[in-house]
DNA sequence: TAGATTGTTAATCGATTAACAATC
DNA sequence: TAGATTGTTAATCGATTAACAATC
């Protein structure tokens, strides 16, 4: 039933999902959908087949169930906890940040070094802690993910310190390159390279449709 | 002589230029490169090869060299000056980060429509405008890059505008679909769905490898 | 010469697309 | 039945890897 889901359809089923949710019809067709999102109609259908098989020929995806279930192969409705490292500028937009709980991901709470930031309340009631506390946090609140937002010079540590907290997914946004154990996974997101490469892709005029920040170093 | 630089490898290069900086030595083997950095050392030699054919046998890759080749690939040395619209907490903290430059972009102000952020000046010097005096800020600054971080709801009309204001390339941080000309390029950097990825990934235990921001909509 | 390394050509692999049969 | 749509099998395409010849 259920086809194996490669990485390139778990990138585009985000895509379907915002454009499934902007219609309205009951239905809709793997046809629609491809024209919209400027995608192989085949294509589609394979993505939509690896998860739920259930297109009626002449009639197309039932629209709601096809929703549920992309939220379900996104694992959306399982909620998980994450924690900031690094209250900065970019850490507190993060914290502030409404779009991530749409996706079942709440970042708990902020911890840093500097006085100056421990205690501070964000705009929505979360806070900043000492980094010191992070261990005890992160086990009386079942934390998955951990965020880095520090400055680069502290990143490593920072990292090994999530690590020892039983953090398994890490979300780094520094353009250092961390080093890690085969059991944790890293996403990078170097802002900075992603700016660059939008930059490299307009001197040579090409669509930026590689991302270059996907790749895993060290 | 200068083949034909891929996409994919377009997107290792700045990866290589991050490890070449940390060496010492004078020159450096694909092999040692590939060991470090976990790629194929074909791969390497490949990618390496298609932004300079130097390398020599039995010694391997003058490192000063092979830096200002993918320097020059990258169009690091070529400084573009970016707007950004929307001077909230995270288009405050893109004003202020440091990392841009040093590939060559520079965002040289800040547009906002609230009365309360015009005027006010970042930690670095630079300033937010009234979005009104976008098009003769672009025109009298050669901005070739637009940058959108406002709310979701005015994402299209920031793009629009940026759009009359001749700017070709446009890094779009909101989480909306932009819809733009053919002329015109867009990199998404939908954060959300980029944590929300590596959430997924974790729930899968699958490496994060592949970016789901980077497909263009619409 | 032997060994390390580069660069090229062919094979493999994964993902996308084309062709077409099946279904309502 | 005809037409629209789905789902599958084979072909294509691009990128990576393997094998190996060339070079210092």
């Amino acid at each position: 039933m259920s086809l194996i889901i490669t990485k390139a359809t778990l990138g585009r089923l985000p895509v379907y999902l915002e454009f499934l949710k902007k219609q309205k019809t009951e239905y809709i067709s793997s046809t629609q959908i491809a024209r919209s999102l400027e995608l192989g109609e085949v294509l589609v259908r394979k993505d939509l087949n690896s998860v739920c098989g259930l297109g009626k020929p002449k009639i197309g995806y039932d629209r709601e169930k096809l929703i549920a279930s992309i939220l379900d192969a996104l694992g959306v409705n399982k909620n998980i906890s994450a924690v900031l490292a690094g209250a900065g500028q970019l850490g507190t937009a993060l914290m502030e940040y409404k779009g991530f709980s749409e996706y079942g991901v709440d970042i708990k709470a902020a911890f840093d070094n500097d006085p100056k930031k421990i205690d501070h309340t964000f705009a929505n009631g979360k806070k900043t802690y000492s980094i010191d506390s992070l261990k005890e946090y992160c086990e009386s609140n079942e934390i998955k993910i951990g965020i880095i937002a520090v400055p680069q010079s502290e990143a490593q540590a920072v990292c090994n310190k999530m690590i020892e907290c039983n953090i398994r997914a890490i979300w780094n946004l520094t353009t250092y390159s961390l080093v890690i154990p085969d059991n944790v996974i890293v996403k990078n997101e170097n802002l900075a390279l992603s700016l660059s490469f939008l930059k490299t892709c307009m001197l040579r005029n090409e669509e930026p449709d590689i991302d270059s920040t996907l790749r895993n170093e060290d």
